[in-house]
DNA sequence: TGACAAAATTGGAACGTTCCAATTATTTTG
DNA sequence: CAAAATAATTGGAACGTTCCAATTTTGTCA
């Protein structure tokens, strides 16, 4: 049963109207009268008609096909979760429904899923680039017309919105509270060097440190993957200098949680014995044990920005890049020592 | 620029051939003379042509649209996200797209999106139900002859195939291993209680309870959200018992880690002083600490697996509903006191 | 070379919708 | 009540592809 496909035209005859109309029903058009809009409508429900999209696009111009695509380089990583969670819920809501494709951080894919979503007619795209993505392998997408937001990773010279958070101040201010707190060997862990992402946290750490008078010493920086695995990689390393930093900033949540890790592993306690502000706010920061001072940029809701610009450069037909940096701010838990901290201000009492 | 969209009576055109000679070199058809074949593809290369598959997709049956969709009602969840990376790897690769949508557990939006999906031509779909699904609302999908693959839950008289993990065997051989090392009050913490997979895993529970001749008390089963908030809250209630339990089995990972910052915050060691085991084995379950005794699931592997499954009956045109119980196997860690049996294992050297 | 087979190419209808211009039905107005 | 204005409906072309049947080209063989 069902085997036949119900249209437009078998809807127009069981309703006694022509097809016209039944078009302008589905599009909810003040052209057609109540009574007979009515009558469309319940024969629809009764055939158990489905509005057939590719049919409509392709007599309609592409950026009405109501499909968004996002790729990200890692859906693994939680930040990148409540990313694609942000645009769904915005993208959900407008009626659209989106590809989601992980690429790995792998630029080949990144292209064949790209393409493969031109090919089925995206209006616009949430792109988070992998790494190694150059203005090129956007070119013939936004030559097209199709809007495209890049999130999180800028790519140099693309003509294409950009939605990242302030990596610069958000650095610098973790920084500075670590060393208002008495610190004076920061570690920078983990990262990727070849980002842009971790080269402007880099110099948020590094201005911090010269803001406050503290020595930069390169061995403290020791990048990773920006992983959980890599978060106890790089703390491994750091431990093994022979003066050990007494401090961290981690590229991000996922490096800080693994550091956590590695700390333990060697009998610290993190949060006590060693102070560790990670970068994000991933969800689980709140819950961890010790609960994670970070500077949170609100994947979610970078998310729901994103999809917001992309959807206001569809509906507005022309897409003129914008930059938007997303303000960032450092929330302080137990990580970083705020308890030693408590305890001071306890003991003053 | 790029105005204009090329189509294959462009590309026909401009290489002095007809439309349907570009269509059956799209195609690959060995039809077509070797010569042509490159004159043409040079052609596609040269204009920027882009397929239209919305087009294609008109004239073909909707099986051959190249989409499948995949619906999961919580991707912030570790386990869903790592589940859909594994159904991307294998779509992608097999030249598909795939719509995502998260429903957050609401019946409501789960049929708007299906419906969504639907009306954009989808091939095939996998679908986590959310709570409350029922046989009805897949109906007209089905009908349709949409092959669909349930995930992690099934739902009670629908006609399609699942892939669900085994819920009793895990749970009864964590119980079995907690009891083996000697609990006795061992505690069932968090999930819902109106789920398939909770009841499953609380009567694997049950029953090795009873072959382990261990006493059931209700006041040990301790539903909560099946997250790491509730997990947190699930212990707390445990803690409050007259006669507190000394380890739990937890209906899965996220709860088992909240579980342990629970315990944290009694300054309770969990591995130590208190034996944790959880279900799923997210990635994160390893490099915990203490690294988390956990039933291993293998999402991505459950995502690829679930995958080929529907693409199988995708291609079969035909869905008889295969029913498949993925099996589990217990992975002992640290959070489960393994390190206590180590010291025991020591001492009689 | 002529006849036939095989290989390669092709025109046109079809898919299910939208949109335009045209038509018909209804209401308003002088 | 006729004419004009407005409201509602409609047929047909178009969108970019595939597929079928038909045609043309090329190759083979006696």
């Amino acid at each position: 049963m069902g085997k036949e496909r119900v249209t437009v035209i078998d809807i127009a005859h069981a309703a006694g109207v022509s097809k016209s109309t039944v078009s302008l029903v589905l599009q909810a058009s003040p052209l057609v009268n109540e009574v007979t809009r009515a009558k469309v409508n319940a024969v629809i429900r009764d055939l158990g008609y489905v509005y057939n999209r590719g049919a409509a696009n392709l007599r309609q111009s592409n950026s009405k096909s109501k499909i968004i695509g996002i790729v990200v380089n890692d859906l693994t990583n939680s930040f990148f979760a409540e990313l694609a969670v942000g645009v769904d819920m915005v993208v959900q809501s407008a009626g659209y429904v989106q590809f989601l494709a992980n690429t790995a951080e792998s630029v080949d894919r990144q292209r064949e899923v790209i393409a493969s979503m031109r090919e089925h007619g995206i209006s616009g795209l949430i792109l988070s680039p992998a790494r190694g993505t150059d203005a090129a392998d956007l070119k013939p997408l936004v030559a097209s017309g199709i809007p495209v937001v890049n999130v999180v990773r800028q790519v140099a010279g693309a003509k294409v919105s950009s939605l990242v958070s302030d990596n610069h101040a958000g650095m610098r201010d973790a920084v500075r509270h670590l060393a208002g707190l008495g610190h004076h060997r920061i570690a920078f862990l983990g990262g990727f060097p070849d980002t842009a992402v971790f080269n402007e946290r880099l110099q948020g750490y590094r201005d911090a440190l010269s803001d406050m008078d503290l020595a930069l010493h390169d061995e403290l920086v020791v990048s990773s993957a920006p992983s959980r695995a890599g978060g106890v990689a790089a703390i491994e390393r750091a431990l093994l200098l022979r003066e050990r930093p007494t401090a961290a900033v981690c590229f991000n949540d996922a490096v800080a949680f693994g550091v956590c890790d590695g700390l333990r592993a060697h009998r610290l306690d993190p949060g006590e014995d060693f102070a560790v502000i990670g970068f994000d706010d991933v969800i689980e920061a709140q819950t961890a044990v010790p609960a994670l001072t970070t500077i949170s940029v609100d994947p979610q809701g970078m998310g729901r920005r994103a999809a917001q610009l992309l959807l206001k450069q569809i509906n507005a037909g022309r897409a003129d890049a914008e930059a938007i940096v997303s303000s960032v701010r450092l929330v302080v838990r137990q990580s970083c020592g705020a308890a030693i901290d408590k305890r001071e201000r306890l003991s003053l009492l």
